[in-house]
DNA sequence: CTGAAAGCGCTTACAG
DNA sequence: CTGAAAGCGCTTACAG
């Protein structure tokens, strides 16, 4: 089962049987064809861990994912292990569910495999220094999706690759602002997160390009959930003049958005305007289909498996910072505005 | 930056700092408390692969999944991530995005990592042959949720976790027969895959137990998404007399199936009633929330996590086939018979 | 309680 | 083109 089986059943040395088994091409063709020969009988399986240690080189890479349960972060993730895979990395997966506790605890558990890298989608709150604390400055680190939080640390150097929050927000806003709406909300999301802090501002922009003065009134904060989003559609409708138009946080919140404004007698769609984010799959196929922000989450996986690669080859690559496109995807939710 | 780094500059000998480092109490505390020191201030981190090597062992545990996209499974995996984490497993993580090819292929590169065990999710149609040829006979496998095509391979044993669709099927419709409906249509799904052949029996269990004869005109086929659902929902109701209820195939199929109804202008939870397969996020905050069989994804993730290491510590088990328990969780989809 | 030696399965110079 | 030897970072008998 091992190299020297191989070797000995051929009559060659270890050696030998190493340099077939890279392709190398100083082994004579018919000692290649006996020893592939004498594998596939053996049903021989090479031992990477083995050749890792001896060549002091890692195969792994690290992905730690916040919440798998979000299909936007499982195609993230799907995306990140396509790439590596292709790339002959293997994936070592660590899911922390919004515990930075029990991402400390994944990520040590980790680095007992030295992978070649790590892909973090930190966990809410968790802080650079946490995480410097658990991985050290000798293992690329690639960080997706939200900052991490508290100072940077002098001589640590990670890359984060982000979405473009505001560039998509200020994309929707524009959409609604050319259908002649005029009064648009922007509705969902925790004010403290920082994904909710850039797409307000994009939402912003696009409003004070059109000459239009934002209302405090017209941020309505909700857990980013369908479900609180439901209930808090009436704060929509109480607003006087109330708006025609709502740019919504993420898709999870526009749907629920729909349900309760259909609850409270509204048309979205046909008399009220809503946008998402994010793009998920329910969002096409909702009554109406979702007009959203596309963010392209295994594409995103792709990118973040490219980027760390990249760092892992160049040790001395400064910290950077790469916002990813977003763009908009027009469906049937946004009609221009009623009269 | 190794355990012979320490051990010099404690100068103590390597062995001494290896026992050490896994708690044994041959080692002198005072030589531990100088050892320990020493390992913080190097900032010393355990290489697992080379004790795995020396030790003939592997902590690691390979997770195949077909869709990481669904989140049925990304959750399964999250609940398989946390239990290996919890036993001291590191999870390799394999997607094959329902191809059967891809699943060779990765199959086959995880394998260079020689897993302690293999939790597989099969891609549609993948063969007993296939992945006893990617695998061999050595590794423990357990497979999840759908079963492998083809004829058993006399002594390869492995074993199954999967759902117990008729149950749940059974007790959908059972739910539905006490609440007075009489005609009651099973919707939507493949009558070509074997969850929906027995999520069809279970169904037809409970009518016969009511003395009621299945009319095949009560069996709707569609794909099993929320769109084509939706598109099928006149099926219903052009029969004559129309059914009642509806015991969906799973959740995406009942979500649909109730937008089709209101859409040709029915109200489902009032005068027809609905159930569901699967329990997704979404069920509980339709509109209305959905009556569905639950199967909690995360907890058979730990399942299949606790059935493989067992397997992996008794090597000569033979081949056990668990069907995990659903339950009905009832919620407004399902209101009595009308009159 | 601690040390010297061998070995896990592989690769890498170095000879020939 | 092939072989003998050393070594990756760890653990495991075996002495002492």
């Amino acid at each position: 089962m091992t190299l020297n089986d191989i070797a000995r059943a051929c009559g060659v040395s270890r050696a030998t049987v190493s340099l077939v088994l890279r392709g190398s091409p100083l082994v004579h063709t018919d000692t290649r064809a006996l020893v592939e020969a004498e594998m596939l009988r053996q049903g021989y399986v090479y031992n990477r861990a083995a050749a890792n240690l001896r060549q002091r080189v890692s195969s792994a890479v690290a992905l730690v994912i916040n919440d798998l349960s979000n299909p936007f972060f499982a195609e993230f993730a799907a995306g990140v292990d396509e790439a590596l895979g292709a790339k002959g990395f293997v994936t070592l997966l660590g899911s922390s569910n919004e515990s930075p506790a029990r991402q400390r605890q994944v990520l040590g558990s980790l680095m007992e495999h030295h992978p070649a890298g790590i892909i973090l989608s930190p966990a809410e709150s968790s802080s650079v220094s946490d995480v410097e604390f658990s991985i050290g400055r000798q293992t690329p680190l690639l960080v997706f999706n939200r900052a991490l939080t508290g100072p940077a640390s002098a001589g640590f150097e990670y890359d984060f690759l982000g979405l473009d929050n505001r560039a998509g927000a200020r994309a929707a806003t524009g959409r609604l602002l050319a259908l002649g709406h005029r009064r648009i909300a922007f509705f969902g999301g925790h004010a403290s997160s920082s994904s909710c802090r850039e797409r307000r501002l994009g939402y912003q922009d696009a409003l004070r390009d059109a000459g239009i003065e934002p209302q405090a009134s017209w941020l309505i904060e909700t857990a980013p959930t369908r479900l609180e989003a439901n209930a808090r559609a009436d704060a929509l409708l109480v607003l006087d003049p109330a708006p025609t138009a709502a740019v919504c946080y993420n898709d999870a919140v526009a749907l629920g958005l729909m349900l309760g404004l259909v609850r409270l007698g509204r048309r979205p769609g046909t008399d009220f305007a809503i946008t998402g984010f994010d793009d998920i799959p329910e969002a096409a196929v909702g009554i109406p289909p979702l007009t959203t922000v596309s963010a392209a989450p295994r594409e995103r996986g792709r990118q973040a498996a490219e980027l760390l690669l990249q760092r892992a080859a160049t040790p001395s690559l400064p910290g950077r910072c790469v916002i990813a496109p977003v763009h908009l995807t027009e469906r049937e939710s946004t009609p221009a505005v009623a009269g």
